[in-house]
DNA sequence: AAGCATACATACCGGTTGGTATGCTCGTCA
DNA sequence: TGACGAGCATACCAACCGGTATGTATGCTT
């Protein structure tokens, strides 16, 4: 194995059990043990349980933004992008098995981290406004295009916000309650609502996004209980 | 303290520490110091932790449920209703003084429950269940006011499905990061769009919607570090 | 007054947590 | 060839977790 492989290997592991369930009940055992290192080495690359974490933010922003880009290409036009978006969306929390479903990884998160690690919330921040700078754009995108019903006194950004607040709403309640039958329809018709997209435009595009290669690798499966049983 | 006195104690101590923070970070220990009772009379009234926890559920929606039945008392019209409810939001989440913000104190919990405790899970969709009634029953009454913008093909229980993820996911947000600013008007306009409220009927009624006395003793003050530092 | 159950208080338990101290094994370079 | 640091493995730690066993004060019943 080399240098950079047992970080990174502990990076992607841990992602993926914070991802299924979330940060404070994710131990730092289960997280060696998973990857098949010892705690020596985890903290010979960390510092903490904590650094760990903001390190995968980063991480994880790093990997997800070459699917945003994608998503939201400038040669795809506005409603193509949100066509892509809410299929993005369904690939990236549900998977294609539709079997288990993915809180985002740090939604929940926030709230079971020591309020004194600020670095963390500073993360956790860092990848909110850049998801919300991805739908305002969208929003404005659509807005031009003239898509969108007529609001004057609601700009792009608010707009970027309450579908961000919707999204994380809807996946959150997923992933706990484990129900996955309405979720993709339940979140189409609430960002179509939000957005105030005309009603001539409801499913009008076909998206043609599709997961990167490069990326399967970070969804790969691991094994465990969902919960800290 | 009588008899009962120690139990109901223990019952709004957790919730309030659950409300602030979340069910995983907050230990029994804690718990006992709050309420100022010893382990002792923690464990003669529960049988365990997840037991305080799904009785507080209960209690929980007995006490709001006084709440939402004023808000949504047949007395007001529909219009009157919606706004009660963004009302009572605010008022339930970021209280009077809009000093801290309190996320659901069940929201984000679900996750942070052993799978083999269902009871929690249930108790948790009994109130999630019930709250999505309500909003469906505010859709109900403003589409037969007229006040809604025609949409065939999406009923109001789905609506009221879309409010809850929506509503939970602006206060779990706020929560974590702490900011309070706008989020009243974004959950106002974030609702009104999902519900296809007409734009005439924007900000149209004032809320007649006051707190309810017998509710104050639950929000009373219980005074610990956030988070679990 | 005897008997007994309720309502706790105190002390303690095994397991797990995040974190550390120490030692070993390599490749590298003087 | 020998010093040395990077990259770990092993063993261990105090703190804390949820939970329990046992003692005790109080009040009600008979």
């Amino acid at each position: 194995m080399s240098v950079t492989d047992t970080r990174e290997r502990l990076l992607e592991i841990a992602l993926e059990l914070i991802w299924q369930s979330n940060y404070s009940c994710v131990g730092v055992n289960e997280i060696c043990k998973q990857a098949g290192v010892t705690k020596g080495a985890f903290y010979h690359h960390f510092e903490s349980k904590a650094s760990l974490f903001c390190e995968a933010t980063a991480y994880y922003w790093q990997v997800i933004r070459n699917d945003l880009d994608a998503v939201f290409s400038p040669l795809n036009s506005p409603l193509v992008q949100l066509e892509n978006l809410l299929h993005f969306l369904i690939m990236a929390k549900l998977g294609n098995d539709q079997a288990g479903i993915r809180g985002c990884p740090f939604y929940t998160s926030g709230a079971q981290i020591g309020s004194n690690e600020e670095k963390v919330i500073e993360a956790l921040e860092l990848l909110s406004s850049n998801a919300v700078k991805y739908n305002a754009a969208l929003v404005h995108g659509l807005k031009s295009g003239g898509c969108l019903e007529e609001d004057v006194d609601v700009d792009a950004e608010q707009t970027g916000l309450l579908l961000y607040h919707f999204i994380h709403g809807v996946f959150s309640y997923a992933h706990v309650h484990e129900v996955v039958e309405n979720t993709k329809r339940d979140l189409t018709v609430g960002i179509y609502r939000l957005l105030g997209l005309k009603r001539e435009h409801w499913y009008a595009a076909e998206p043609n996004w599709v997961p990167q290669q490069a990326n399967s690798h970070f969804v790969e499966q691991v094994m465990l209980p969902r919960r800290s049983d």
